[in-house]
DNA sequence: GATTTTTTAAACCGATTGGTTTAAAAAGAT
DNA sequence: ATCTTTTTAAACCAATCGGTTTAAAAAATC
């Protein structure tokens, strides 16, 4: 009994994390929150609490709709390079798009004290996932020996995340795709050659 | 004529600088830069007219007094790949101590369409400037042949720049510092082998 | 038609934002 | 002692911040 939410949760959610991803946490202020979704000020606090709860629900809207995607190109059977290759062919792809936008994530990690504790945890948590994901194509390309037996997936892994959130930050390269391409060979004949 | 000024004016960017480095722009309130300067509201904008007067004058500031150190490890003669691993190295220590705070020029690339332009061109004309140390120690290294002549400075530049932007985001990596000077050996050894 | 819930708009809260102005006091130079 | 400049504190500005409350209107259920 009683009236239905006239809102779409899922698209309120997804409209919230477009702006964060934007703007930061502290660049969105619920003034535009509100103006972006619709929702009034009141469901709007109904439905999240506060600022910091709808932040918290679009890291996982984040997670699941933007990088669920090119998680999956790491998970793809069987696990070898071509996943690395795979994946970071897409994210050169989106980077040099005009789409592009940074990364939700990265961004929230450098705002980082300034960014809620909880949501910050949270981030991090995801972020195991996807070295976690980069570590288990090392291991299956180690074991084939794509990658010389003595690689140590450990420290590539970061080291290939690193590469990876520098990209995001730095945004497109000034000769465009081709060099984010170029980059990406070098780092794969690295790889293989140990 | 007239009274001296009380105040030091490079003691006043220093502390402004220390602030926007730790808190971003938009993270940091006038009130905030107010009481950590010491100086009295009126006078700061006196001196530099603005917030955005401020931070712009605190960018160079960073440039000079962070970041001249580590480029000059890039531009010690003679050029070559020695260069580049003593810079990584003393990035790697600064990164792995307890001081760490990433970096101001990272921190407002991100915050990009939330900074004023000027001191966003700012920032990139100093990236420009570090680039292109080192591009200037990967053409000796090719030069001299410790590495392959065929190497192409120009885009191996920008992948040492995004492994360097991602070491900065990331922060202390998990193992600490044997990890990263573990991925310092393997870009090296890459860049040897080509 | 009664009940329950959502929606809406508005008022309201205290605090803070970047920024300006005023006016008096303090200090240096001539 | 005079003139200039800096310093200080305070008042002031409109706007915005995240957040709450109220009360009426609009639906949906029974």
């Amino acid at each position: 009994m009683g009236r239905h939410k006239a809102y779409d949760r899922e698209k309120v959610l997804n409209d919230a994390m477009q702006l964060f991803w934007q703007k930061g946490y502290h660049g969105t202020p619920l003034s535009e929150l509100v103006a972006v979704t619709g929702l009034n000020k009141h469901s709007m606090y109904k439905e999240f609490g506060s600022k910091a709860g709808i932040f918290e629900e679009c890291i996982e809207h984040y997670w699941m709709k933007a990088l669920g995607e090119p998680l999956s190109l790491l998970r793809q059977k069987p696990l070898g390079l071509s996943n690395i290759i795979a994946f970071f062919e897409d994210r050169i792809e989106y980077i040099c798009s005009k789409e592009f936008k940074s990364c939700l994530f990265v961004k929230a990690t450098i705002e980082h004290d300034l960014v809620e504790d909880r949501a910050l945890e949270h981030i991090q948590k995801k972020n195991r996932v996807y070295t976690g994901a980069f570590a288990d194509c090392l291991k299956a390309a180690a074991d084939s020996g794509e990658i010389p037996e003595t690689s140590d997936p450990e420290f590539l892994t970061d080291y290939l995340f690193h590469f990876l959130v520098g990209m995001l930050v730095m945004g497109k390269p000034k000769k465009g795709k081709a060099e984010a391409k170029k980059q990406l060979d070098f780092i794969i004949s690295s790889l293989k050659a140990g």
